[in-house]
DNA sequence: GCCGTTTTCGGCCCGACTGTTTTCAGTCG
């Protein structure tokens, strides 16, 4: 049972919970604790086995022995209980835009409706109109909302990597309206999780009109889901949701804050605001004696008046930034500026779309100072791996480049490999070979749906053998379809720490891994971090953006990453290991 | 269901928008 399986059947138990009329705040542990555990860096049936479990925040008692029935069993008794007792179809209903607990409810008692087909059904026919709390028009939203409900796929979250240059491409549009003062991308986008639900964009204006009118005219606006004075939201053709808030800019602090979330760090703030007399909301602090406003126009001043540094929206996970902040010990997160080097790079000897001249020129013009070419190797037939002989071959061009460019910019270009992990455990080139590489990148491309044992048994021979540097893109995930290997990652954060071996942050979003949980956890153990571009081509080498962004949300610092060092450094780590 | 330098019981963040309602409930974020 994987953390995921078990936040699945927590956030199941609160829908059901929550259409059974249960009190909201036992609905919400249940579904906080689910968004707790679904990204939790350590693994359910580990804390099970060291008594821990009451180590995550929001899990009491009952939380934990829930937990524990469903390590230990596989199914809990009292999840399977509500299912008896819930119908699947009402469950459901709540995925489509404009049901909630209530109306699912009462379609179901009231009308005897169970299925999203017959509600379908019902709306169509006009019986949904003469329901209690409805009318003629909640039933066309309705109709609506199921029709939407079965465009979006199974998933419905769009990759950072789509969901944040269409943010940025909307946004510019609507700063060159007039009175459009400035504007920012919010919401869980600006905290760069990897996959985004809905686009949130915040413009500061003293007149919000023109840009609401702008904003729900846009061409590729499918449906306009509201239309307020100051918050209008879209469904665009793409079925990607956004939302639009116009504030003042002397309320740009409390409204950005309030607007980039995460929701749980929101309530944070929230409760230590009460605790010194003050609520606040996105349009300000307000005194609850008088009622008398405190406006804010930078986040700065927000977390000031609660006695806070400034908090990186990466952070804002209520992951223990409050706590850190509190204590002065928020991480001094790494920035894009710090990066020095590329690790992991493809050529068109293998399956990239440039030669190593001109990647190395790529990336020089970038501002790295070197880098490493590795292409696939032998195994890796369809990506055209090099055989032995034309990595030998290689070698003698990369040597040729790093002369050359060496001489003319003092830039270096080392030569490596992207080796396979093969599916039997053993790596794809015998260690004579590899002795003869600069630097060594070890991914599993193959077998990922092996079983735990295996896979993760692959993984370690490959970070224990000492000319390997780095294991590239760990878990093997891409977003958004395909989770990653069901490896043991403790293990292999403690193989890595013992071996000196750096685990990848891949920055293209379609693998954004490391993901942050556990490139922090990783970094807590000891293990050495590589945000690299995995570049094809020169334009990948600007996703490096991305790995950054990941990395700052898993609380790394500069000095944990290897590609911030020197040269020096880099050839300080890498030689005594082997080469 | 969780939690406690006020509390082991009684709280638990806050507001915008919509539609159905004659003052508010439901939904959403």
């Amino acid at each position: 049972m994987t953390n995921r399986e078990i936040a699945n059947i927590f956030v199941a138990v609160a829908d059901m919970l929550e259409i059974q009329g249960e009190i909201i705040h036992r609905v919400l542990s249940y579904r906080r604790t689910a968004e707790t555990i679904a990204e939790y860096p350590r693994e359910m049936r580990a804390l099970v086995a060291e008594g821990k479990l009451n180590e995550i925040p929001g899990v009491g008692k009952v939380l934990a022995e829930k937990i524990q029935e469903l390590v230990d069993t596989g199914r809990l008794e009292f999840y399977e209980r509500l299912k008896a007792e819930v119908p699947e179809g009402v469950v459901e209903m709540l995925r489509v835009n404009g049901v909630g607990p209530k109306k699912a409810k009462m379609f179901w008692e009231t009308a005897d409706i169970t299925t999203l087909d017959s509600l379908e059904a019902a709306a169509k026919d006009g019986k949904l109109r003469d329901l209690p709390g409805m009318g003629v028009k909640s039933e066309a939203k309705i109709l609506e909302g199921i029709a939407a409900y079965r465009r979006r796929s199974t998933d419905t979250r769009t990759p950072l990597g789509i969901a944040l240059p269409y943010a940025e491409t909307i946004l510019a549009r609507l700063l060159e309206i007039p009175g459009a003062l400035k504007g920012t991308v919010a919401g869980s986008t600006r905290r760069a999780r990897p996959t985004i639900g809905d686009l949130d964009l915040l413009v500061a204006s003293e007149d919000a009109a023109p840009l609401m009118e702008a904003f729900i005219h846009m061409p590729e606006v499918a449906r306009v889901l509201g239309n307020g004075e100051s918050k209008s939201s879209l469904e665009l053709a793409n079925g990607l949701q956004v939302d639009l808030r116009v504030l003042p800019p002397a309320r740009w602090g409390t409204a950005l804050q309030y607007f980039s979330g995460s929701q749980a760090h929101n309530i944070r703030l929230r409760e230590l605001a009460l605790k010194q007399g003050l609520s606040l909301n996105e349009h300000a602090f307000s005194r609850v004696s008088d009622d008398g406003e405190i406006l804010c126009a930078t986040e700065e001043e927000v977390y000031a008046t609660l006695g806070l540094p400034w908090i990186p929206p990466e952070l804002r996970e209520d992951w223990g930034e409050v706590e850190a902040a509190q204590a002065g010990r928020l991480p001094n997160l790494i920035t894009i500026d710090d990066i020095r080097s590329d690790l992991h790079m493809h050529t068109t000897w293998s399956d990239g779309k440039l030669s190593i001249r001109e990647m190395a020129e790529a990336a020089r013009l970038r501002g790295r100072q070197f880098i490493v070419i590795t292409d696939h190797s032998r195994s890796a037939a369809v990506a055209n791996g090099l055989s032995i002989e034309r990595l030998l071959t290689q070698q003698q061009e990369v040597r040729a480049v790093d002369a050359e460019m060496r001489e003319r910019y003092g830039f270096r270009v080392f030569h490596g490999s992207e080796i396979e992990i093969k599916a039997d455990g053993t790596l794809d080139y015998p260690d004579d070979i590899l002795a003869q590489l600069d630097f060594v990148v070890a991914s599993l491309h193959v077998g990922l749906r092996q079983p735990r044992e295996q896979v993760t048994q692959r993984a370690l021979n490959a970070i224990s053998n000492p000319h390997v540097d780095l294991m590239g893109h760990p878990r093997g995930q891409l977003i958004p379809d395909r989770e990653g290997a069901d490896l043991d990652m403790e293990a292999l954060f403690a193989a890595a720490a013992k071996h000196d071996t750096a685990l990848e942050i891949n920055s293209n979003p379609e693998r954004l891994d490391l993901e942050a949980s556990y490139a922090r956890r990783a970094v807590e153990l000891g293990v050495k971090i590589c945000i690299d571009t995995d570049a094809h081509s020169a334009s990948d080498m600007d996703l490096l953006r991305f790995g950054i962004m990941t990395a700052r949300r898993g609380w790394i610092e500069a000095r944990s990453v290897v590609n911030t060092w020197a040269l020096d450094a880099f050839l300080n780590w890498v030689t005594p290991r082997g080469k």
